[in-house]
DNA sequence: TATTGTTATACTCTATAACTATA
DNA sequence: TATAGTTATAGAGTATAACAATA
């Protein structure tokens, strides 16, 4: 038999000088790291790109890319249901940045930019330049560059 | 004056060949990397640790490193809003894991694990080490080292 | 006055199931 | 039968504003 754990009551250790929390095996993992960097990518995006969300954007350039695409094509493109791009459509519809086409196959809806949504993905574009600058900037090219491989990795 | 660009109606490309949507500057951006390789790894995870999902574990972690933290600390700790800390205590306090105990300042609640909890954990921990593996042995070891403190960068 | 925990409320993002029009 | 779009509904995850208890 295995000698048994004695029971004892949790205690508190000393707290720590600094007053930050004890991170326990979080930084060891690449989840957790990759989460930290997302973030602050993200919370960049959002101070400089303010129209639009990083997804909304990225939706819209690939309506850009792929003109006339149909709903389901571009969900599945995105890794989404297609219940979920009805109401994203609904909305960069509502604000005129896109439009929906009766397609050939009448089942399908395709996907068109506006004017006003090529002009407002001009701007986003430019924004979104400079942001990548930015944090681009805190690397070295070659490291971009290794960075970049290394993501396509854990894919 | 600047030459007025000819208005021109949106035609569709040829399709590409494969029937993949052209992905645009997409490719080009770390935070788009960055998205697609945390969606893998946060699918690994919710595959193969299905108790918890990565926020509520990483909840657990800190509360074990630092039993009788308070709400608010742990709601720092992990840029959460106060708010938002009493729905996730509420959650794991109603599955047993964890407790509430009125702290010494009386305005706080110091947070403890259960023994259902440091049990839960345990098993948690032993599936993240696994999952980490699976995860990292897609890189080389110096690949490995090399990603986390290009990430580091990015904070 | 300032801080902690709480509630009410709302917003974003996402999915599932069931429906309809069309193929 | 199968697919595309839609609706109703629900569940994470998150925030803001206002409040009571306590410091």
């Amino acid at each position: 038999m295995v000698p048994k754990q004695k029971a004892r009551r949790q205690k508190a250790p000393a707290p720590r000088a600094d007053g930050e929390l004890r991170a326990g095996i979080l930084p060891t993992l690449i989840g957790y790291r990759l989460r930290l960097a997302q973030q602050a990518i993200f919370r960049d995006f959002a101070e400089h790109v303010p129209w639009l969300s990083p997804g909304r954007a990225g939706m819209l350039i690939l309506v850009e890319a792929n003109p006339g695409v149909t709903q389901s094509r571009l969900a599945r493109a995105m890794s989404l249901d297609r219940s979920t791009m009805v109401g994203l459509v609904d909305v960069l519809e509502e604000r005129g940045l896109l439009e929906r086409r009766r397609g050939e196959d009448r089942r399908t809806n395709s996907l068109w930019l506006t004017r006003g949504g090529r002009q407002l993905l001009a701007r986003v574009k430019r924004r979104i330049a400079e942001h990548e600058a930015r944090v681009g900037s805190r690397l070295a090219a070659p490291e971009r560059a290794q960075l970049m491989s290394l993501l396509d990795k854990l894919r």
